[in-house]
DNA sequence: CTATGAGTCCCGCAC
DNA sequence: GTGCGGGGCTCATAG
């Protein structure tokens, strides 16, 4: 089965309904719309369209009083209304139909992954108990014990900001109430932790560990010189 | 100054480096480049691309080996560099170069400014202290004093989620902190009001005030039908 | 410039 | 179906 795309350039106005409203004024844009059910409305500058709605929705197109086309794409919750003022083009091509999508390297779950085998840039004497480990407060990345602390806290992050390290300030609080007697620590293991998230680990004494940006690479030696506040 | 898009329909495959690394197989694809220096690649599914740039790359146009078209945008952190293995179509069109964009509404801030002055939705006596109260921890939306209260620390959210919860929580130990002796409470308002959301507030005793979906609609009668737990 | 938070966030995955 | 969290989130705004 052979998936098509339509290309609209028109003069074109929008209205949308839904979790928020929107109207859109009259100006000449581009519009694609896919054989999913998909549908964006492009202006010239900027990565998100202005208007969109996600796959499943139903097209239904009709006439206003000027005789100009109205695309009405719905779906159960929200719907867009496009008026097509002054069409410049509209083809429809044909597309790949087994388009794989991206492949993607360096995710949090590899980084989550590679920590799991590498549990020395923690420092020495780490053991990993279990990777996403549940809580009440949901899941720890990494729970790991040590001689001297029987629950240390992990949580990964490519970049983190200060709500990773309220989210560790929970997991350690589920952690402390399911083990009264247990000795628990947070750690934070990120490739970018940014000022305020330090700080705030400072604060509650969760130890911070700076992952170098290398550190999919075989060939760096790591020699345990993660960054301890 | 007339902006243009160049729309390209070819057999494409993609490299990106910078805040991650991803790879893209050749398949037949559509390619936008934007005039301010945006580049998306979409396929035949979803309002997301594949792949793309966000405004102020440098386009380099090279050839490979084998005589392809290789296309590189670059800006200061990241590449993203497409082959064009089979051009169906490659056209420029000229676009509006004043699109105001979007006009929204029903936005959280147009929320919190009509809580603002529709207090009584909060019950009987609410007085608003001040919008977007400073605290150590992040500004609280709206801060009102109740005859039996000193402060209601009042979170807004179109879609309240637990996330919203851990908020209000941060808040209110942070005015607890700074007024040690002050009576401090926890609101959330909101329009949608997640199960998991409202489980929380109720173990926390935060009060939970659900906004009707048609506040904005002046004819609709208040009445203050607000739902506390 | 960075930091912060909203968004029609989108999207995949688990339940 | 809904909930939950990651994402190259994007984008606007405030400092």
């Amino acid at each position: 089965m052979i998936e098509v795309m339509r290309i609209i350039t028109a003069s074109c106005s929008a209205v949308y309904t839904g979790r928020g409203n929107t109207t859109l004024p009259t100006r000449k844009r581009v519009i694609l719309i896919k054989d999913d059910g998909s549908v964006l409305i492009h202006n010239e500058t900027g990565t998100k369209p202005l208007n969109y709605m996600g796959a499943k929705t139903v097209l239904t197109v009709k006439e206003d009083g000027e005789g100009k086309q109205v695309l009405m794409f719905d779906s159960r919750r929200e719907n867009l209304t496009i008026t097509l003022h002054d069409i410049s083009s509209d083809t429809t091509i044909p597309l790949s139909d087994d388009d794989p999508g991206l492949e993607r390297d360096g995710t949090e779950s590899q980084l989550q992954e590679w920590l799991a085998e590498n549990m020395e840039v923690f420092g020495p004497d780490h053991e990993l108990i279990q990777r996403e480990h549940p809580t009440l407060h949901g899941p720890v990345d990494l729970m790991a014990k040590r001689g001297d602390c029987d629950y240390v806290v992990i949580e990964v992050k490519r970049v983190a900001t200060p709500a990773a390290i309220h989210q560790i300030n929970r997991y350690v609080e589920a952690v402390r109430e399911e083990f009264p007697d247990a000795t628990v620590e947070g750690v934070l293991a990120a490739i970018d932790i940014r000022p305020k998230a330090e700080e705030l680990a400072l604060k509650k004494s969760f130890k911070c560990v700076t992952i170098p940006a290398t550190w999919r690479d075989p060939t760096e030696r790591l020699d345990n010189r993660a960054v301890e506040l």
